[in-house]
DNA sequence: GGGGCTGCTGACAACAATGTCAATATATGC
DNA sequence: GCATATATTGACATTGTTGTCAGCAGCCCC
């Protein structure tokens, strides 16, 4: 008996990561629609029944997917939108960046999942982003010329549904205004979009 | 012999319409994750091999839906961008509404299918709504500050970005805002957009 | 009204997907 | 070492899916 064949043995904690991962992996690069227990299984060197033994079914793996999805973009928000120190520019960087490696992709998946958006949404993510900023626009606002409180909540909501946006169609939108799909135009609107905001905060 | 078994013979082009409409209903409602052909052949009243008859596979039929939601958007958006006599707010409404109906969640859908946007891009619309909101923008500056081309393309970027990534995740967000996920909160962020929009192109 | 084109269907084939289960191997505690 | 718990697997059952095919049935044209 080859030493091959000795199986190893995981903590359920890693064995439900490694799975996490790799479907993961999958999804980001042929999309949720293909996404097959023993082609995970395959790529992750293990059995199907494995899977389904970490997540119960197929829909375990999935809803435990989504939830890691939006998670990650929470984890990955909060610090983008809430350092204090940075400028606008880098701010947006991160914001845009947030949802590389197909986490844009994932989120988009869950909303065809869920379209209304009732089954999983994240908690107050948005309220203490909203929060985060409107001390520090406050802070920086002349004395008694405080910005309006709405006035932050619609600025966190353009910016974070502008950059889904461009994450999904960008690209594409870019090629049909005869725009090449290049970083550099990324770039470039994301630091329009920063002028933009600075000159409505200023205003 | 029944009368009820008659069949009904259609015309190629009435047998697809009937087809991807049935197929964009199912979609709209429970997503694209389940959708197979014995089901859209049961919504529609007919036999599943009639669907192969007309779109040779299944992978057809999907090519089929999503150049019909890409061209949907284009016949939406045009008039909508385009209009010369409405007002900004109108206009925005038109936009955001062009995502109802499932058509953002099928755009979606078109993203996880193909990531990179090469497959299917709608050709050049988005140079056209430019072309046309450029032309107004210049006609109603003053002599001599005509604004920048480059940021008109920015501007139609934007609000195309932001209403797709709005009639996506928007009411999520505003939920996890503390908001009120309702059509007036939609509305106000629409009008909060205009008012910024208009800000900057009378700067 | 008869013949041909083709939209349309029922039955079937082939295959692939999830899920079940008994058995096995491995780590841990005694 | 031995026993227990459970992570892991191969084989199998079941069900559902796309796709094929031969034949039926409307509609058009002569």
């Amino acid at each position: 008996m080859p030493a091959s064949v000795k199986r190893l043995r995981r903590t359920p904690e890693e064995a439900r990561r490694l799975i996490l991962d790799t479907a993961q992996d999958l999804i980001a690069r042929s999309g949720p629609e293909g996404l097959r227990l023993q082609e995970i299984a395959a790529a992750a060197g293990i059995s199907h029944p494995l899977i389904l033994h970490h997540f119960g079914s197929r829909e375990g793996l999935v809803r435990a997917l989504v939830q890691q999805a939006v998670d990650e973009l929470r984890d990955k928000l909060i610090p983008a939108m809430g350092a204090a120190e940075s400028s606008l520019e880098q701010e947006f960087d991160q914001v845009f960046d947030a949802y590389r490696d197909g986490l844009a992709q994932r989120l988009a998946w869950l909303a065809t999942i869920d379209p209304t958006g009732e089954a999983i949404s994240p908690a107050a993510v948005m309220r203490d982003i909203a929060d985060s900023l409107h001390a520090r626009r406050a802070a920086a606002a002349p004395a008694g010329d405080a910005p309006d409180r709405a006035d932050t909540e619609m600025l966190v909501h353009l910016i974070a549904v502008a950059a889904f946006g461009d994450a999904i169609v960008g690209r594409r939108l870019w090629r049909s205004a005869g725009l090449p799909a290049t970083d550099d135009t990324d770039g470039r609107f994301r630091r329009w979009l920063a002028a933009l905001i600075r000159e409505h905060s200023l205003r």
